[in-house]
DNA sequence: GGTGAAATTGAGATATG
DNA sequence: CATATCTCAATTTCACC
């Protein structure tokens, strides 16, 4: 179910991720003709990047203000450790939640939520506070959002092991 | 630049919202099929949808682990007013922001960064603590990350004006 | 990884029920 | 507005260099 070896994206890989990430609907020929490569060459990197996973899927980004759904919000969830949302009640229950992560400090769980309006987001709130303590972000505007993911400039990784050498020799 | 009346989505909107967000790249035929509706039926919506900006593009859905960045975290900034991030520096010299979001409260911004390693991790926060004060919630695990949009369900919006009845009559 | 050609597939338009 | 069919163009994919 797994890639055997660690997936190494080299520059060809990463202009490729770019554009597909900006036009999921790129021909192969119209790929290969961006990046300066053959299109089986492509076709064949694509393959791979699927395969892997990397690439996990192509989807249609709707706007969610044009769709009905302008206010967007982060809630935190400080709930007790077993009974957090999820598990007493499914997110399907929640068409308004995007985003559900777990994280550190207080045992909160961070939510992503977009609703109609002030109303409806007044009662997402309620449905939610039953499920603990929560604090709430409201978001007034966005500079950003879902930038497309870009390699990692190798330059800083190196600080990673702090300097450390390998034991090896 | 814009379309006349509000976008009102129907359900069969919904529908080719719902299908378009998982699979971008199927063609009028098949997914005139799984909606039980004819091909040029279908075009004509999905025309209409992505001139009126509902549809914002299409992309690939690259996953941000297998691509090398496995950590996440959400960063909130409390810098002073008009010295946010993105006036003095752009965020295009921070590959690793996803989002950039302006939040109520104490004139913070909500920022969700991805990084290769904690030593990468630690690094970008160095750099990002030169903008103002911020506080750091690292991400254990997502549950749920960028959901797609779904219908808000009517029967609650009915409150957003509190009850009152319209003054027409 | 590049080049070529053949086969498949989907888009668009038209005419009809 | 749904359906059917037709034509044209584009892309995928294969075999070979």
């Amino acid at each position: 179910m797994n890639a055997l070896r660690s997936p190494e994206l080299d520059e060809t890989d990463w202009k490729i991720l770019a554009e597909l990430q900006s036009d999921a609907r790129l021909s192969f020929n119209e790929l290969s003709r961006r990046i300066h490569l053959s299109a089986p060459a492509v076709a064949e990197r694509v393959r791979r990047l699927e395969e892997s996973g990397v690439i996990a899927g192509y989807g249609a980004r709707v706007d969610p203000a044009k769709a009905g759904q302008p206010l967007l919000a982060f809630i935190q969830l400080r709930c007790s450790l077993s009974r957090c949302l999820l598990k007493t009640t499914g997110a399907d229950d929640f068409p308004e939640i995007a985003e559900v992560h777990k994280l550190s400090g207080e045992h909160c769980s961070m939510l992503k939520v977009r609703a109609a309006s002030l109303g409806h987001l007044e009662g997402l709130i309620e449905r939610l506070g039953e499920h603990g303590e929560l604090r709430t972000h409201i978001v007034l505007s966005t500079q950003y959002d879902d930038r497309p993911l870009a390699p990692t400039t190798p330059d800083r990784e190196v600080s990673d092991s702090a300097g450390w050498a390998r034991p090896g020799r």
